[in-house]
DNA sequence: CTGTTAGCGCGTTCAC
DNA sequence: GTGAACGCGCTAACAG
């Protein structure tokens, strides 16, 4: 099988020295009319194609950028791939995608990997909290890789992110829940296992550790209850796990208990179909008996039976977004961090109901 | 800042020749226990990570394979990617993703790119119709980059493919509808606009003009139509634009005829988002008013009122069992193509209902 | 066991 | 305008 075509041999078969070839098809220095149709014809009829690897390895830059994710399966993570991917291809560069299903080693190895490729830059939606980046970023760091920060901020990192203000959207969200009689408002997901918190006060201090979104959203949500004076029942909080399964079990507690809560927010898809499924199990009914919020609104959510409210983030804007801000910082050098925050809308359907009359106790 | 360190440096700074450090960095060829230790401290101290780009235009392999799916941001191909990667990932390749947007000359490019950056191997779920892949997959064939076929197969070429058996898996659901007294079932999605059929040699011809998945789905349903008698009425398979919107107000027609269907089957998802808003709209319930089946089960499926019948992919192990052939290919060199044909499952839930006793007319 | 040397495909400078 | 020649970082014979 005839091994792939080279640059010389196109010179070769066109009469002319490898520069002229070169030039011709790299598009660079001056080449006469003639010998560029006699090199183009040649590399047409061979079927030449450049060898962008050796390209890479002789400018210095492979045009090529690392994506790294939880999960691509995931809608969110898919939409936001979509997003940086477009305006990537448009710009002629490639893309390396990686999933880490949220482990530090699979993280770790996917940034060496990355590095190792020489892509010109990385966008990362990192799974570690808080600090502790350093290792995982040091091989980036060594080869003066630029790296994006993708919906999850790290706080020690001078890094460029982008991000959605998923506090504020949430505190309103809750508010405009209590502002229609809602006061008893349970949350899912709250604070993972580990913590555990009894009270107000560790429960406010475990959002605040968690600088993930699900902190920050948590935050929101307390943030609203005391803007509007409503005191906080740590019970409507659901811990540990945070699976469809668990979700079932703790709503199943919620929904039981003897005053209830009248409407739950649910800050991720998970968190929304396990409590739907609870809600139905319980056999009650939305919103009648119970209004529901989710988070990232998604095509179901419009045919829902009813029509569910939801928060909407623009998704895959926040993908290009981290693109624009990478490649921004691969063509034009240094700057400082810029943080990129993105707004997000709700969707107004028929999952909440106005209880305000009822409160006339 | 610092260039990033090559091999040549460790090895000076390891007081050794290249070849040595080399060797004791690649893993390859002998080396004293002493000389090791030293290059591996020195390249530890400098940072030193191997490029593979040049490791690549040396052994001529990049470790690399390209995906070229229709649109990352669908479940569908989300799933599938991560079946692929995970696989890959685990074998130490990288992954070059592309998406289409089922547009030819994306098509094109994308794989152009791939074959420019010299992947090892290419998953293509390609978005053309019938024949003229030629074009497409030239490039590819010219370096003879191996190619395999995921979801969306392809006549003419003997391309490794990997596929789920469709038109069995919807005659097998039709039938089921059949056997519980529905002999009007709806049909959502057709085939395309341009066929516009309207005899059922015609539907039947269009149907195997289209080589995609839509088309042997549309045969299912036929099939299972002849093999029970039921008389196929053309106006209850929708045809035209696919897209959520043209769902309903075909759906919409249908559902407000005089005899209207009292089965629906969607083969995707938007179909079925668009046939239960429809539903919905028009004041009707599921299963009491209509039946429904839909295609690829989805999280959501399970949990909407009424939980969904659904028949479910194998969608992860679709892109990992392609991925598998790929590597095979890439590993084993050639042989006979080889078509996978993976089994799908019908997830039964409570959106169907049994109307047998209904017909004693 | 180790160092020298010749490629891999391509970009690019520098005389002609 | 054009070609010869060197370098990019690395692999892999090949002698020693």
């Amino acid at each position: 099988m005839r091994r792939t075509p080279t640059i010389s041999e196109v010179a070769k078969a066109a009469g002319v020295g490898r520069a002229t070839a070169a030039r011709t098809l790299g598009g660079y220095g001056y080449v006469s009319a003639d010998a560029r149709d006699r090199v183009l014809t040649a590399a047409q009829k061979l079927g030449y194609r450049p060898n962008r690897l050796a390209q890479s390895v002789s400018t210095g830059s492979s045009r090529t950028i690392g994506v790294v994710v939880a999960d691509v399966s995931n809608p969110f993570f898919g939409d936001a791939v979509r997003g940086a991917s477009e305006l990537a291809t448009a710009k002629g560069y490639g893309i390396l995608l990686m999933s880490t299903y949220e482990d530090v080693e699979n993280e770790t190895s996917a940034v060496n990997l990355l590095v190792d490729n020489r892509v010109d830059g990385i966008i990362l939606s990192s799974s570690i909290r808080g600090t502790g980046h350093g290792d995982i970023l040091r091989s980036a760091r060594d080869q003066s890789i630029p790296v994006v920060l993708l919906d999850r901020q790290i706080s020690d990192a001078e890094l460029d992110t982008v991000i959605i203000n998923n506090r504020e959207s949430v505190r309103q969200a809750v508010t405009s829940l209590i502002s229609l009689g809602h006061s008893r408002i349970g949350f899912v997901w709250g604070p993972p296992n580990e913590y555990r918190p009894r009270w107000q006060s560790e429960l406010s201090e475990a959002a605040q550790n968690d600088l993930w979104t699900d902190g920050e959203r948590m935050m929101g949500y307390l943030d609203a209850l005391a803007d509007s004076g409503v005191e906080l029942d740590i019970d409507l909080v659901s811990m540990g796990e945070k699976t469809e399964h668990h979700v079932r079990e703790d709503l199943g507690r919620m929904l039981s208990m003897k005053k209830r809560p009248t409407a739950i927010f649910c800050t991720e898809t998970e968190a929304l179909t396990g409590t739907l499924a609870a809600i139905r199990s319980a056999g009650l009914r939305i919103p009648e008996d119970v209004s529901v919020i989710g988070f990232d609104d998604s095509s179901w959510a419009a045919v829902y039976d009813p029509p569910l409210t939801m928060i909407k983030q623009p998704t895959r804007e926040l993908g290009a977004e981290a693109c624009r801000l990478l490649l921004d910082r691969v063509e034009n050098g240094i700057g400082p961090a810029h943080v990129s925050v993105l707004e997000t809308s709700v969707v107004t359907r028929e999952s909440v109901l106005d209880i305000s009359d009822r409160n006339s106790d």
